[in-house]
Formats: C-alpha cells, sequence, structure tokens
DNA sequence: AGCCGTATAATCGTATGTAATATTCAGGTA
DNA sequence: TACCTGAATATTACATACGATTATACGGCT
C-alpha cells in the first residue's frame, strides 16, 4: 500500500479563504478595492456565508479592512506602514535565524537551496507573480530549525502583508538580481555557520527593499513635481 | 449644543466578538473548552450567523482554534508557547520603549502614571481580573508617542494570547508586587528620558514573567512527581 | 464479552430570504 | 449654479431553514 495521505477534504468557508488571500497576495485586487460578497460569491458558485467568514478572517489577518455596512477594501498600507512592518520582520528574522543557524542540518540548507534555485528559473522568466511566495518559502527554510512555531507564524503573516510592496519594489527597481544576491549571499552564511553575521545579513536584507522602495518614491515624486 | 458624539452604533458580530475576546481573556472558559455556536447564540440573543463571524474573528488573532465540523476550541498553549511569545514581546516592546521616550510629552507619562495608580488599587483589592488590562494599558501608554502603529496593534494581539497565563503566573507565584515595583522603576527610567536602559529594562521586565511561570512549574512538577 | 455496523442525535456548514444601512441621483429651492 | 432633500437602488447585516458531518448509543454477530 502506498502512502496514503488523507482525504483533503475542505470547507467552502476555508476554501474561499485559501484563494482569496492568494489573489490579494498577487495583487489581483488594487490597493483600497471593495470586494463586493455577491460578486465573489457569483464567481465561487458559493453563497455569501463562506464568502462573509472568509472576508473576516482575512481583515483579522490584517489583508483587507471591513467597515461597517460599507464592505471590505482591499489594505493600503502607506509607505511608513510598509517600512514599519520591514523592520518588525528584520528584528524577528534576524533573531529566529540566529537561534536557527546552530540547529540547521544538511537537508534544510539544501531545501532552502532549492527554493533558490526556483528562484533563479522565475528571474530568467521574469516571472514576477512567483517571486513572493518563492522568497517567503526561502526564508521560511532557513528558519525552520529554530523550532519557533509561533515566531514563524507571525513572519509569515507579515510576509503577507509586504509583499505585495516589496514586489512592486522589486519589479519597478529592478533590484531582483540583488535580492538575489543577497539570497546566496545569506544561504552562504548559513552555510558556514557563521549565526551572528547572518542575522546582521538578514536584517540588512529585509530593509534593503524598504531603502529601495524609498528611494523609488523619492524619485518618483521628483518626477512628478 | 453640546459636543454629541455620533451614537455608537455596532454590529452584533462586532459585539459578539469584543464580548466574546474579553471573556475568553478574563479566563471564564478553561484552556481547550468548547464554544458551541448555538449555547452562545441563544445567550446573546442573536443567531449563529454573528457568533460564527465572531468566531472566525478569534481564530486569526489566534485566541480559539477552529477545527472543522468540531468546533472552537479555547487555544490551549503550552509552556514553550508562552515563552516564545514573551521573548517575541519582549524583542518588540523594548525596541518600540526606545523609540517613544524620546518623543515622550509630559501627558504621556502622566497617563501612564494614572494607570500605574489603578494597578495599584487593584493591587491592593487582590482584583486579579483588572489585572491584565492595566498591565497592557501601561505598557501601551508609554508605547504610544513611538508612532509605530503596525507594531502597537501587534503587541497588543500578543498581550491578549499571553495575559491568561502571565495572570495564572501572578496569582499562582505572587509576584504582583514585583510586578508593580518593575513597573514604578520603568516609569522612572521613562522620566529621565534614559531610552536604552529601559529598553533593556522592560525586556528583563517581560521575561521575568516567564521566568516566574517556569520556576513554578518546574516546582509544581517536583511536587507531583 | 468484545467488536462491528447501523441508527440516532448533536453539531457544524451552507443556502436563501428579510431587515437595516449606505449610496446614488433626480428634483426642488434659494 | 449650488445646495439641500428624499425616494430609489445597491450592499451589507442578520435570521431562519436545510443539508452535511461527526459523535454517541444500541443491537447483532463472532
Amino acid at each position: 500500500m502506498t502512502t496514503l495521505q488523507p482525504i483533503k477534504r475542505q470547507t467552502l468557508t476555508s476554501a474561499v479563504t485559501e484563494s482569496l488571500r492568494k489573489r490579494i497576495l498577487l495583487g489581483e485586487f488594487a490597493d483600497g478595492q471593495q470586494l463586493r460578497q455577491e460578486a465573489l460569491s457569483n464567481e465561487y458558485g458559493v453563497s455569501r456565508v463562506p464568502v462573509r467568514e472568509a472576508l473576516r478572517q482575512l481583515e483579522a489577518e490584517g489583508l483587507i479592512q471591513i467597515i461597517d455596512h460599507k464592505g471590505a477594501l482591499v489594505s493600503k498600507l502607506s509607505f511608513e506602514d510598509v517600512q514599519e512592518l520591514l523592520e518588525i520582520r528584520a528584528m524577528l528574522e534576524s533573531s529566529v535565524l540566529m537561534a536557527s543557524i546552530p540547529r540547521q542540518t544538511q537537508e534544510d540548507l539544501d531545501l532552502a537551496e532549492q527554493t533558490l534555485k526556483a528562484f533563479e528559473l522565475a528571474l530568467a522568466e521574469h516571472d514576477v507573480k512567483q517571486w513572493g511566495e518563492l522568497n517567503s518559502r526561502f526564508h521560511l527554510a532557513l528558519y525552520r530549525s529554530a523550532d519557533r512555531p509561533n515566531t514563524l507564524s507571525l513572519i509569515e503573516s507579515l510576509h503577507n502583508k509586504t509583499d505585495r510592496y516589496t514586489r512592486m519594489q522589486i519589479l519597478f527597481t529592478h533590484t531582483m538580481e540583488q535580492a538575489h544576491a543577497e539570497h546566496t549571499r545569506l544561504l552562504q552564511l548559513c552555510r558556514s555557520g557563521a549565526a551572528k553575521e547572518a542575522g546582521e545579513f538578514v536584517h540588512f536584507h529585509i530593509l534593503s527593499a524598504g531603502r529601495a522602495l524609498e528611494a523609488y518614491l523619492k524619485g518618483q515624486s521628483a518626477v512628478a513635481a
């Protein structure tokens, strides 16, 4: 008998939640766009109930904002918001990485490297859509062995909130190669077991996205003015 | 015409959410207890719909866990979970406090002191129920001027997750006076503008709850064994 | 006696209908 | 014109009804 996995049975609510989360992360909906319950329920062929529950959950995750009797709006983050969230990420991720490195196994590192390879492929094909998920996967792979599940899920949630904006930054400032170079260096540091250096580097790495975004926006406003 | 504020109109969903959140924080429901939708809807005199939506939201906040077709269980955190969450808090709160202190006004500090007074009152009356909220209020008052709204809401959410357990620690280890002494010292440091010291101290202060809990549990298991 | 399968009940999940609220826009008035 | 006013419309909020899933109880079988 093959290793059979439990039959995947999902409630509509969780299915809709996952789908909507993905679509928001991929940027299918614009900032501030209203998500109409009936439109979504028609689209998915379900009633409005699971849609409403999915929206509640996404609101608590910070991806959307529900205003009473008005509706669900895709969260629009200011530059300051993004910067702040990146600072939190930098703090948490550098800490968890330092805790993780001493316990990383060969498999952990290989898995991260594998994700990095996929990243290269996406880079070659200019597949921006995949970037966000691969980025998260790579980072989380490095943190896994820290054995801090709560921190990891928090980090993942922060990734979800910021990815749309860091992807924008990557896209407009053409820093995809730089991000990849930094990832490569990060993996090197992990392999060498230099926990402290790696922690500092990942801190720098995360904030570099913020710096690039800032430079880009400054340039934009200069042009606009 | 007096300054009339808009009539507070709340949807049932948000009212139920707030009420349930409070009841969970106050420990009215035991760890792992199942919250039955129909029982709650009867109790509140509403249908199951707003109850379900409230539960979804509380799940995303981490206060409960929803298992498909089984129900909503009040989250039960292991000692390691609590410790991990306290570490995150220590990191975030020391950082945000250091950013806050240079910008604190007299009013900020007075407001914090006022909360501290209320704390003393609760201490005198052994009102453990109030402790959690006052504790949160005091901490958040000190962080307000940092102007980091996202960090603050994250910290608040972490408080919500950990308060039940830190209150247990306070209750069983009789460290309420110590906590209060630490709060007083913390406020002193803020008034003196010693940002770095205050940051380090709040880090220590938060983890001291974890240490007390650890010592208590070790003693318990020694007795039990 | 102990296990298995079926019937039954309890509970959750989803659909649909109704009420409450917000938005839009036509029409009137200064 | 600019600005109200209020009815019509759109959308969300909530309640009720039904269906699906899981847990429990019981009777027959080995």
